[in-house]
Parts: C-alpha cells; structure tokens; sequence
DNA sequence: TGCCCAATGGAACGCCGTTCCATTGACCGC
DNA sequence: GCGGTCAATGGAACGGCGTTCCATTGGGCA
C-alpha cells in the first residue's frame, strides 16, 4: 500500500494503541484486576514492557481506556426505546450488563469518576431526564442520582461472583452470605437477619431494575 | 496492676490490632490511599513491617478494619430522629459526610461491598426501610437501592477534592471541570455541554439530599 | 530462678510500575 | 540506489511494594 501519513505499519502485527487496550482488555477479564500486568501484557503481544509506554502513558490511562471501550460498546448497544423511561431502563441494563461481565470495569469508575466513562453514561441519561420533561437544575440532580444508583448498584452486584473462587457459583454464594447474615449479632443486625432467607432467591437483575423505578417514579412525581 | 488474662501490657506503647488501625487511618487521611504502606505505617508506630502481621494479617484486612472504624463511628454519631424519612436523611448525612473527610473510604467500600462497613450501613437503613411500612421482599429492594445510591453518590462526590492537588480547591475544581465539558463535541455530548453552566454553583450535599429524596418519595409511592 | 512462648523487627524474596537507552528498520531527500 | 533520520522497539535496571522468615527479646508463670 502506498505511504500513509505517519508511521504508517511496521509490521502487520505492529503494536498500536488499540491493540494494547484490546489485550488488556481480555487479560483483565481472563485474570481479574490483578492479573493486568505490564510485563504479562507485554508478554502476549510478544514484545517488552518498555515498549507500551510508547503507545499508553501508565497503567492507570490504560485502565480507563479498557473501561471506556467497553463502556462506550455498552452504550451503542443500548436499544433505541419508544419512552424515555424505557431508554432509560435500556441503558441502565446495558451498564449492569457490562459491570457484570467486566466486573473491574466497576471498580475503576469508582476510581476515577469524572473520566470518558463516566460522562457517557451521564450523557445518555441526561438526554432522556430532558426528555422525560425534568426541566433546569432538576436535570442535573436527577441525572445524577440515576447515574449514581445504576453505578453503585451495578458494582455491588458485580462483586457477587468476584469474591470467592470462580468455581463458587452464585446460588452457592448467597446461601453462604445468608448464612453469614444469619450468625450476625442478634441485638445489633435485626434487620439484615431477618432478610437473610431472602437472600438466596433474588434475582439480581430484576432486583436492580426494581430500584431503579422507584428513583423514576421519584423523579415523575416531582415534575 | 495484677496480671492480665492474655499477653497483658508489655510496655505502655505496645503494638495492639487498634493503634494499628487508628495509625493507619492517620495515614491514609494525610497522604491519601497510595500513602499507606507497611512500610510507613511500620515506621510511623516506631516498629518493623514484619510486626504489624502479628497483629493483622494482610493489607486488605487492615483496609477494611480502617473503614469499618470510620464508618461505624459516623453510624453511632447519626442523630435520632422523629420520623423514619428523617432517620434516613441524617444516616445518609453521615455517610456522605464521612467519606468526603476519607474519600478512600469510598474506594473501599466500592471494593468490598460485602463486608461488615457496607453491612453497618445497610442495617441502619434497612431498619428505617421497615419503619416507614414497606414489607416483605420490598424491604431488600428499597434498602438495597438507597444503599447504592447513598454509596454511589458519596463516592463521585468525594473524588471532587481527590483529583488534583491539595492546593486546588473546590470551586477551582467545578470551574475547570465546567471547561471541560463545554470543550466536548457538539454532537456527542449536547447535554453535558448543556448542563456546564450550572456546575460551578452547585451545592453537593444538597445536590445529594436533593436525589435522596426522590427515592424516598418512589419509596413512599409505592407502598 | 529458669523456662516458655507471645511479640518483635530487620533482612530477604519475588513481584510491581516505570525509566532508560542501545538497537532496529522503514521512509525520504539526494 | 544509498545513507541519514527518527518513530518504534524491547530488554535491563531502579526503587518500592506486600509478604515471609527467623533470630532475638523479655515478661509471666512454675
């Protein structure tokens, strides 16, 4: 092929920016955030650490640049709704999906809150407050609110099937949270001994989207 | 003094698990979380790295007995209040308030939301969830939603004063942060472009208690 | 008084992120 | 075609980390 601006390819399997988030990408979810080395990663693109700091500042620009990607499939994903409520559902969902699949994703928008990520997933349900007709300063609280609840709750969820083994399942891990809750102190956690038979029956998902309409009916109820 | 059951006191400034945790929690709150290392730690209470594992037995375990601390002391100073809306607002306040004077409280509660710092938190929450005359399975799903959220917004507020330097105050911060977002692209990002202008004005707490209460009133909706 | 063992603290191990730098090899002007 | 240039590479080295190991200590009890 003819030139091409700048660089142009070495080598077919040249390193670049993209290839590295990619890889690290899979390396987080294959090893879990620990396991997201620069000498392991460089391993298997079959080069030295060094030569990433050439493509990728440090590791905590690699780390929201893996977050952003996957954040940002999530959101083209989201399905085009016919109410905002439903829009806003879609993309709640997709970011529950997400975290759930990329459970470190979670973890790094905790860190870094106000990074890419984070300001897509604002955009988006900001757009649909507008559009459920939240007017003026109202916008920005409700959008945050919704923003941190989906976030929040996503990541809590996340952390289900990250604690123990990956051989644990989750039925397996809520019977033992269960049990746990139900040896706590009899005068100091009432409540979380009583719910703990409820534990092992729910059902995450639909858990998180029931939360998420209490928020919606909070914010229709003050329009 | 007489003899003591086990170990006694050896010296006035013996190593104990609490001054451990107390020193640790110095050090995080002065230098931030990249700050505690054993190292330090070991130096500052006058001892060995290799000491401190007697008395903990791993730097995740220190993590969570530092927060555990700080959080169940904002529990305990909540204030007692007339109605269970109330209750909430002030358990809320005090989170909130909590994590912004230790933001790596927030980061490690995103990290492990299942241990007993999360649980203090639900516990108090669930019991005003109770109280307001939610029932059955709906009990988990409200608690477990003001949780997430209390959380969620807690840490995203905290990072506010993380970000940059010391030195950078609050309304330095919102400004530059306001900046950003209007230099966003036009088409992508025309809410966050949007809504810049109202970022250097606003009032985080109430920001805060403002997204609060619109779950309390889905709550309350849909008893 | 002497033994025992909880408690200590310093050294060492194997990692980590990051920096440094000698080397490569494709492109561009000649 | 040829040589120079410089983006790109990758291996070595650095300082620091969490953790482990172990020789040493010194207070309480028989």
């Amino acid at each position: 092929m003819g030139t091409v601006k700048r660089g142009s390819e070495r080598r077919e399997d040249a390193l670049s920016r993209e290839r590295i988030v990619e890889a690290a990408i899979e390396l987080l979810d294959d090893e879990g955030e620990s396991g997201l080395t620069f000498r392991v990663l460089a391993t298997r693109l079959a080069t030295g650490a060094g030569a990433l700091y050439w493509h990728v500042a440090s590791k905590s620009e690699l780390l929201i640049a893996a977050a952003d990607t996957v954040v940002a499939q999530a959101m083209d994903e989201a399905p085009v709704a016919a109410s905002p409520r439903d829009a806003i559902r879609g993309i709640a969902g997709k970011v529950f999906e997400a975290i759930d699949a990329h459970p470190w994703v979670g973890t790094q928008l905790a860190r870094a809150p106000w990074e890419a990520p984070m300001l897509r997933i604002f955009e988006r349900v900001g757009r649909q407050v507008q559009a459920l007709g939240v007017r003026g300063g109202a916008q920005f609280t409700s959008a945050s609110a919704l923003l941190s609840y989906i976030v929040g709750a996503s990541i809590q969820n996340a952390t289900n099937g990250r604690l123990f083994e990956p051989s644990v399942d989750r039925v397996d891990f809520l019977g033992a949270m269960s049990a746990r809750w139900k040896e706590l102190d009899a005068h100091e956690y009432p409540f979380l001994r009583k719910i703990a038979a409820h534990l092992p029956r729910h059902d995450d998902l639909a858990e998180f989207l029931a939360g998420l309409e209490l928020i919606l009916t909070g914010i229709e109820a003050s329009l």
